[in-house]
DNA sequence: CTGAAAGCGCTAACAG
DNA sequence: CTGTTAGCGCTTTCAG
């Protein structure tokens, strides 16, 4: 069994209290019988019970981290960015894969309002306007912030990136580089996928170019479904020579599939994706891309979240966007 | 302020103590009591408190997840195949990236130690022969389990694959594709890059062939380690015509060093890499390697502690070691 | 079948 | 500077 103040206590000849302050620094106790008690403490090997601790001062030191796949490298870094800033102030991160699956989001997220998380960071899989859960959330009044997915324009803490600007910079990108036939690879109906074709449309009608018939086709998030996407536009007459995808796994997914037709990238068709992740570099083209700070979008959420937890009030609801930025390489480099 | 038992014993005037076991399905509450205490949580929306439970129980259904990298698929699908067993069980998982820091890994454990998690599974980065966190882990009596890494040949339980096999497999499929200078670009001093490196040697010795000199070349983890060592490797005369990778990064980044000389792929050099990281088939050139079953090793690990758990007295230590099997692409085929 | 008493290990508030 | 009292929200034990 592990050591307790009150074994510490009793060792001393002290008040549990003595203890359980001098432990803490307090400043009402003396130097010498808090030499006395961390020595002790030491020698025992005692740590403190979290759980004990937890139960009265309503904090646990835990933050929630939900996200949609751990796999996707992109995640794994918003990951990485929010225990570099959470870690060094003592939180420890419980972590849940959704598998973007809401359902399974929904339950977990009611899992850990039972487990009196401080906080919660979720990417999440709720389809645009889904805001039930959120509501729930809101009401237990339990701080989170929402990160790269905004399910619906609420009143929430929100960090991400300007997914208008991805589809901007890509599409402008493309254009730059003597495409004419330009298609895209879409996201699902979320913030990220729809703000990203929003920014393809703008960018074409600024230039005086339209997307041809199916020239925008679905790609959900894999890059098993960039590779049919890109199947099937190749199947189109014309055939597109630039494509911007959704995301890197998608892009990987597309180039695969032209390859595979015999044509070349970039000189047939021009491929872009977004995510800067970090194989790709290594595909079998260095994927061009638009980087989105998977770090820095994991360490500001993490910051506005300790914020919020710090907070008595609630504050105002924050939206931090990240500006994101072009990463030319081999698959869309034509000049 | 979230609703407690205390609370719904009073609306419908019962006890606490009949609130708390209805609510657990006690078997002795009558039929119509146990509804009403149902409809009444429902109605308030009421969450047990896990904290107040686990402090008497002693159990917190939350277990640790320590891995060197998350950014390396093959630890994030590690995380998957966890979780997966865990997440019905009623677990959460606490999860921490030592990113390959001995230190911090063992301050974490401690951190840990003190959060009451039931268990903890562990990729250790501590080098081969530091084994005193295991002791202070033995000494807690917290169930761990090792996977992937075995800091010693400890009387831990350990979920991993035979790493000698690894390096059996890989070889031996160079030699057969007609290579005869097969070079080796191995990984750290710790259980995986050892044995990889012995079976390797093994084979070599088997097949009558010998490494030349400074054909076993230091690679570590990643990518950018890779791409060194094979720099290093194609300065040699004669350089190798065959090189077995510690992993698929170090791979990757090999690969990305014989293109760049202007040398090709597998013609010149075939390269094998380990982990069948899922990326593999949209590399460059699609990677060669030695597939280890990640999501397996992560499931089996949370079997193996689940048991522990169970378990009223601590059961012999385990060791499972799972069969690796060669997956060939395009790196390596040569006939 | 139901409930009263005791306590998990710790801290907040106040009294000495 | 030190200690006492009370209690966090729940479960275990045992008596009604």
């Amino acid at each position: 069994m592990a050591a307790r103040m009150k074994d510490i206590a009793k060792d001393l000849g002290v008040s549990l209290m003595t203890v359980s302050k001098a432990l803490r620094n307090h400043s009402d106790i003396s130097e010498e019988t808090r030499n006395r008690v961390f020595k002790r403490a030491q020698k025992v090997g005692y740590q403190p019970n979290w759980i004990a601790r937890s139960l009265v001062t309503r904090r646990t030191y835990m933050v929630g981290l939900i996200i949609p796949d751990l796999m996707h490298s992109f995640f794994a870094e918003v990951a990485k960015g929010v225990a570099k800033k959470l870690e060094p102030l003592g939180y420890q991160i419980v972590i849940f894969d959704s598998e973007e699956n809401a359902e399974a989001e929904e339950r977990q997220i009611d899992l850990l309002l039972a487990r009196n998380l401080d906080g919660l960071i979720i990417a999440s899989a709720q389809a645009n306007g889904r805001t039930a859960v959120f509501q729930t959330l809101r009401n237990s009044k339990l701080p989170y912030v929402l990160i790269d997915r905004m399910p619906a324009s609420m009143d929430a803490h929100y960090v991400g990136v300007k997914d208008d600007d991805i589809g901007v910079i890509a599409t402008e990108h493309l254009i730059e580089q003597g495409c004419r036939r330009i298609a895209h690879i879409r996201g699902p109906a979320i913030s990220t996928g729809t703000g990203r074709l929003r920014g393809y449309r703008r960018t074409l009608a600024k230039h005086g170019l339209k997307a041809l018939a199916g020239y925008v086709v679905n790609g959900l998030h894999g890059d098993t479904t960039g590779y049919q996407a890109m199947r099937n536009l190749l199947g189109l007459t014309p055939p597109p020579d630039g494509v911007f995808c959704y995301n890197d796994p998608v892009a990987a997914g597309a180039i695969k599939a032209v390859l595979e037709t015999g044509l070349r990238v970039p000189d047939d068709v021009a491929i872009i994706g977004a995510g800067n992740v970090h194989y790709s570099d290594l595909l079998r083209i260095p994927l061009s891309t638009v980087d989105q700070s998977s770090l820095a979008i994991g360490e500001t959420a993490a910051e506005v979240l300790t914020q919020c937890i710090a907070a008595k009030t609630p504050p105002r609801a924050q939206h931090v966007l990240i500006a994101p930025s072009l990463v030319v390489r081999e698959s869309s480099r034509r000049k």
